[in-house]
DNA sequence: CTAGGTGCAAATAATTTGCAGAGGC
DNA sequence: GCCTCTGCAAATTATTTGCACCTAG
């Protein structure tokens, strides 16, 4: 797994210079994948040169999170961590108080939530922290839990990635079969019958991907989540479903419903597809994200036309209406 | 405002022995409303008694975070922070990185959230800690910023509950109306329509309640929001009445919809009421916790009761059906 | 009487700073 | 040549510990 590293000189701060020292120090900790303290850090970068000092190290420290490059986190054990900030802008910590491991996880409900709490608050975030302390089940109970450390975690948020992409898919596909029964206008049938034909075979696509992705490695099914998100159950596709099914829903409707939905998918897989870094799961949500657009797209031009026609309808009635009077 | 203190003596972890040091710190504490350092402790406690050494200072302040009293909370100065933990159990923090002031909120729905993730992830949490960091308004523009300071957090949580409270009796009764409106068996709309009278009763309270409030600080209405809560405006009656509004429902499922809706706003209502002391906010949520609960008990009772005789119907005619067979 | 609490001073641990010298621009 | 970085050692800061003594149960 060779990673790409992000460029390096542009990430630097005003006025700083290029030192081989800064540039060593900046390379080792992009290589390591935990959360360093800073001593640790001193060590990996006194294995490859002697001659750094300790006060270099911090000083390095504090210039990479002043640009951006690395972030502070506290776990409370009277001594910061550092970790790249370019892997994951914005995730969360669980820390166990008994064997002061910690374990990530991705929240999208819940970042969107902080979003619209500064906002309202006119604060202008730049960082949000979340971390849940407690103890962890391997504590509690003893011993046999997946793990899920900072090797597997890119496979793991692929997994999860896909699996909200094909729970997505799954409801868009629903949505869209019944949604075309339900529409009488045949240009609108057409559209949705055109759209369920898409969400199935790129459900086929996503499915045979995620067979492949599972044989990599036999327990990946079996780890724990990483990237929570209730989009996919609770909103998005599930909820348009839903009104449908309780019917009395006119043509122009459902249209509007698959635009809401759309909409919601695309922002939810342009927004992680473009926060991370390159991985598998990147790709898929990008590719996700694509596609969902163009759907987006088609439905809001279908929406156009229909108004459009009904409209002339309606006038046309409506002058019929006034010649009669 | 003389604010009664918890009781002390329950506080007490395993083997604690009393001691008047101990007791004096503790109470020092309580009595404070900020975040203090240890040293802010150590002067305010040095005050009463100059015989306090700094080491107890730190011995008692691990004794209390480890019974539960105190919480250690970090901002990254590099020295740690302490609060009364029983004033508000899990609240968040702004914390701006130019000026270096926190400022609180609470959030129902990140709660929730992160109930539901350490639950997925069986984490046994004891504590969540959610610290927004950036630029706060007043370091941004300039200067005028209506406060929301530790002196009066209470009084503008006392009118945010409220403020929720009035929406979630607004919501409960345009849906109790609709409901009476649309249920044709007698029994049910007579319960319907009860409880749009007790609904409206109660919001008539509520309002005179709110304008007092206001009155006593002209600048409440102004401040920014504390409690943060999507409920009474994307769930609980809000949606049960959108549900109503689209029609096709049922006189048990409107049953079955306003039991869904007093269940959680009881629940909400109870969680916070009970995790607060004592103030105008928590008497605000107990009661209303009591009327929630009452109105879905009698739901309850009366969805048994259309049931049972539904059940009745549909046995008796079944019945005659075979007869004429 | 004894386990645990307390003050003082010294120890520890993480991080910062002063200063003389080295190196990039 | 100037300005910034760098290493070293010393300083600073928050917090903990050793130890002799004290106090509640």
């Amino acid at each position: 797994m060779n990673r790409p590293l992000p460029d390096i000189s542009s990430l630097r701060p005003r006025g700083g210079k290029r030192s081989s020292k800064r540039d060593l120090i900046l390379n080792v900790f992009m290589r390591q994948e935990g959360h360093l303290s800073a001593d640790d850090l001193y060590d990996l970068v006194r294995r490859e040169d002697a001659g750094i000092g300790r006060a270099t190290v911090y000083r390095t420290l504090q210039w990479m999170v002043g640009a951006g490059v690395a972030r502070k986190v506290d776990f409370g054990e009277g001594r910061s961590r550092f970790e790249p900030s370019f892997r994951h802008p914005r995730h969360f910590h669980f820390v166990c108080n008994t064997c002061h491991r910690s374990s990530e996880f991705l929240s999208s409900d819940i970042e969107a939530l902080i979003d619209e709490i500064a906002l309202a608050r006119e604060f202008a975030m730049t960082q949000a922290v979340v971390q849940v302390f407690g103890e962890c089940e391997q504590c509690r109970t003893g011993r046999p839990v997946p793990v899920l450390d900072h090797g597997i975690t890119e496979r793991v948020f692929a997994r999860d990635a896909m699996r909200i992409a094909i729970e997505t898919e799954r409801s868009g596909l629903e949505f869209y079969t019944r949604a075309a029964s339900l529409t009488r206008d045949p240009q609108g049938k057409a559209t949705f019958e055109r759209l369920a034909k898409e969400e199935k075979e790129h459900l086929g696509t996503l499915e045979r991907r995620y067979a492949e992705l599972l044989a990599e490695d036999p327990d990946l099914e079996a780890r724990p989540t990483f990237l929570f998100f209730k989009g996919p159950a609770n909103g998005l596709f599930a909820e348009g479903a839903a009104e449908l099914r309780r019917g009395g829903v006119t043509d122009l409707q459902a249209l509007l419903i698959g635009i809401r939905c759309e909409r919601g998918s695309h922002k939810f897989f342009k927004r992680y597809g473009e926060r991370f870094e390159d991985s598998e799961g990147k790709q898929i949500f990008l590719e996700f994200a694509a596609e969902e657009r163009m759907h987006l797209d088609m439905l809001i031009r279908e929406y156009r036309e229909q108004r459009e026609r009904l409209g002339t309808k309606r006038r046309r009635r409506a002058a019929a209406g006034r010649s009669v009077q």
